[in-house]
DNA sequence: AAGCCCCAG
DNA sequence: CATTCTGGGGCTT
């Protein structure tokens, strides 16, 4: 209040600045993973790739010119011998990222995950407690201050956030030590300059920003766009109104604006240009929807609507069992085709669902969850879509929301997991194919309580494990006919496999069986549909022939197209690998990689 | 509930 | 399909 006061007073001067916030931003966050994955990456230029862009790359690689988000072709010129990686499965990003998050929960609650590679930390409440526990940050600065900071603000900000400083240099240690990944960490009194300031100096730097230097950083903002919080939309905007650079933000009090933005937006945005930012670090939680849609030319059937539903949804169940939540509602998007209509009109329905169609049947195991799912689903698109007239759809997608309450445990989907007794069975059956080693990366207890702490105890129990152990640990691994018998009893009959990678630990373990079922389900019952995308029977028999890089793809989360061609083949009960030996390994990933290609070629572009 | 806008990555 | 996709937020009806 008082400081609203002074603002008003002064708007460029803020006499407190209570909060110490550190923002750590993980460096070239895809090509560290992968370095990770495959050391050897190391010393090479490496781009990672996802459809025709080099959406980042190492540092090797950017000596050579090659920046963010360059197209494939001119990468390659700049540098022929630049080494690709695909970067499309998200999975191993997104668990790495869950990792990081976890470890900068142990030095503050307040954690934003801001994509994933960026986090912002309030840590006021631990430079305090350092503070008080006579702390003395005054010998020595960690990493760099931001400009040369002159006069020091009297509100007791300078020591708090030299203290910050030290606990963000705590926090890029431990990130380093546990994870190996190096990173930036900006340190502010709020957000938007600990944002700002953290890629001042890179990579594997930290910079703090003390308030006198504030206006300074400012003003050296080239353009307005780059202030987090000035989209697109606003930038126009405000451009249209002749408002381009920071100062002219800063100085504007046009009516025009206010009546452009409305009255609140407007002194947000001024605060911003004056580096001030009252938002708070607000912790990131699971997310309120879970959805996938897909946009494509044309869609005019309803046989195709299905298809694409089912397919949708069938990627959808795999990150439905990884949240290990179970939802409430389930919303359909289309998007109407319309020439003259440039925006993404969208239109949406949601309806709720019973909780019970993601729990077991008394008798066993939902015999017609799909259709049930299926049936609604389709029942929301009949009330967007008139089928009996012609229609036009672009865009496809289904999300599902109203997630219930972390549950005391019953009906919460993981506890379902542990709690169904052929569940277990399944479980169990990968002590009998599963090496000592890995099993200590991922017990069956650790999944049980899907504990979002990631970073638990885990690993290290084995003398040495090497980080590139970590992430070869697991392979190969076949089931054997017992295995089978086992899945039949939990009541998929019609699988038959002979490989599973790790297909059975990583991702179908942790299926509810529900909804391994319904994968199982959705496929059988969709021949023709498993046939247009392809079962590669080539099952090459030997997984040694995998190029390495193909090799690493994890089936786990699959990118839902790989996960897609392996429950083909082990649904396939009359494909090649059902004559072969129970052992017989198929090379998901090579047989996975080119169906997918086919499949996307054929229809989504 | 659903449309509309905006934003970030 | 015109920067795709995913998730979040806010405002309005």
């Amino acid at each position: 209040m008082d400081d609203e006061f002074e603002q008003s007073f002064d708007p460029a001067v803020e006499t407190m600045h209570p909060r110490v916030i550190v923002h750590i931003d993980i460096d070239c966050f895809y090509a560290q993973v992968e370095m990770l994955k495959n050391p050897e990456l190391r010393s090479q230029p490496l781009g990672i790739q996802q459809k025709n862009i080099v959406v980042t790359c190492n540092y090797v690689a950017r000596q050579f010119g090659i920046k963010k988000c360059m197209l494939l072709a001119e990468a390659k010129e700049l540098c022929p011998s630049l080494v690709l990686v695909k970067g499309e499965d998200l999975y191993d990003y997104r668990q790495t990222s869950a990792k990081v998050t976890a470890v900068l929960q142990k030095f503050s609650p307040l954690v934003e995950k801001l994509g994933f590679d960026e986090n912002f930390v309030d840590v006021t409440q631990l430079v305090a407690e350092k503070l008080q526990n006579g702390f003395n940050s005054s010998q020595n600065m960690e990493g760099h201050v931001y400009s040369d900071a002159t006069e020091r603000c009297m509100c007791g900000c300078y020591s708090r956030l030299r203290v910050g400083a030290v606990i963000a240099a705590d926090m890029r240690a431990q990130i380093f030590e546990e994870l190996g990944l190096t990173c930036c960490a900006g340190i502010a009194h709020n957000k938007l300059l600990a944002k700002l300031v953290c890629g001042v100096h890179k990579p594997n730097q930290q910079t703090t920003i003390f308030p006198s230097s504030v206006p300074g950083l400012m003003a050296g903002i080239e353009s307005i766009r780059k202030i987090p919080g000035i989209g697109h939309r606003t930038g126009e905007i405000l451009q249209s109104l002749g408002i381009c650079s920071v100062s002219d933000l800063q100085n504007s009090s046009d009516k025009s604006l206010q009546q452009a933005l409305g009255h609140d937006v407007v002194e947000r945005l001024r605060k911003l240009s004056f580096g001030q930012d009252d938002s708070a670090v607000k912790p990131t939680g699971k997310p309120q929807s879970i959805g996938l849609e897909d946009g494509f030319r044309k869609i005019s059937l309803e046989s195709e609507v299905k298809e694409k539903c089912l397919l949708l949804l069938q990627r959808l169940m795999v990150l439905l069992a990884e949240d290990g939540r179970i939802p409430g509602a389930v919303r359909v998007t289309v998007r109407k085709y319309n020439s003259t209509n440039r925006q993404s009109h969208r239109e949406s329905r949601q309806c709720n669902i019973s909780p019970s169609i993601f729990r077991p049947n008394v008798n066993g195991l939902t015999p017609g969850a799909r259709q049930k799912l299926l049936m609604s689903i389709m029942k929301l698109f009949h009330k967007m879509v008139n089928i009996s007239k012609p229609f036009h759809l672009t865009l496809l997608g289904i999300a599902f929301t109203k997630f219930q309450e972390r549950n005391s445990g019953k009906g919460s989907i993981t506890s379902f997991l542990m709690n169904d007794i052929s569940v277990q069975s399944v479980l169990d059956l990968r002590n009998v194919s599963t090496s000592a080693a890995e099993e200590m990366e991922c017990s069956p207890a650790e999944n049980a309580c899907q504990d979002r702490s990631g970073s638990e105890s885990e690993h290290e129990p084995s003398p040495k494990k090497t980080r590139s152990d970590f992430w070869r640990i697991r392979r190969k691994r076949s089931f054997t006919e017992s295995d089978v018998d086992s899945i039949n009893k939990v009541g998929v009959s019609e699988l038959r496999l002979s490989s599973g990678e790790q297909i059975d630990r990583d991702v179908f373990q942790k299926l509810p069986s529900v909804i391994q079922e319904e994968v199982m389900e959705t496929l059988v019952d969709l021949p023709q549909l498993t046939n247009r995308l392809g079962i590669s029977e080539s099952s090459d028999s030997d997984p040694g022939v995998c190029p390495p890089d193909v090799d690493r793809a994890v089936f786990r989360e699959l990118p839902p197209d790989v996960q897609q061609e392996l429950v083909q083949s082990w649904t396939s009960t009359n494909s090649s690998c059902a004559s072969k030996s129970p052992q017989t390994n198929i090379c998901v990933r090579t047989s996975g990689q080119n169906s997918i290609l086919k499949y996307v070629s054929s229809t989504s572009k």
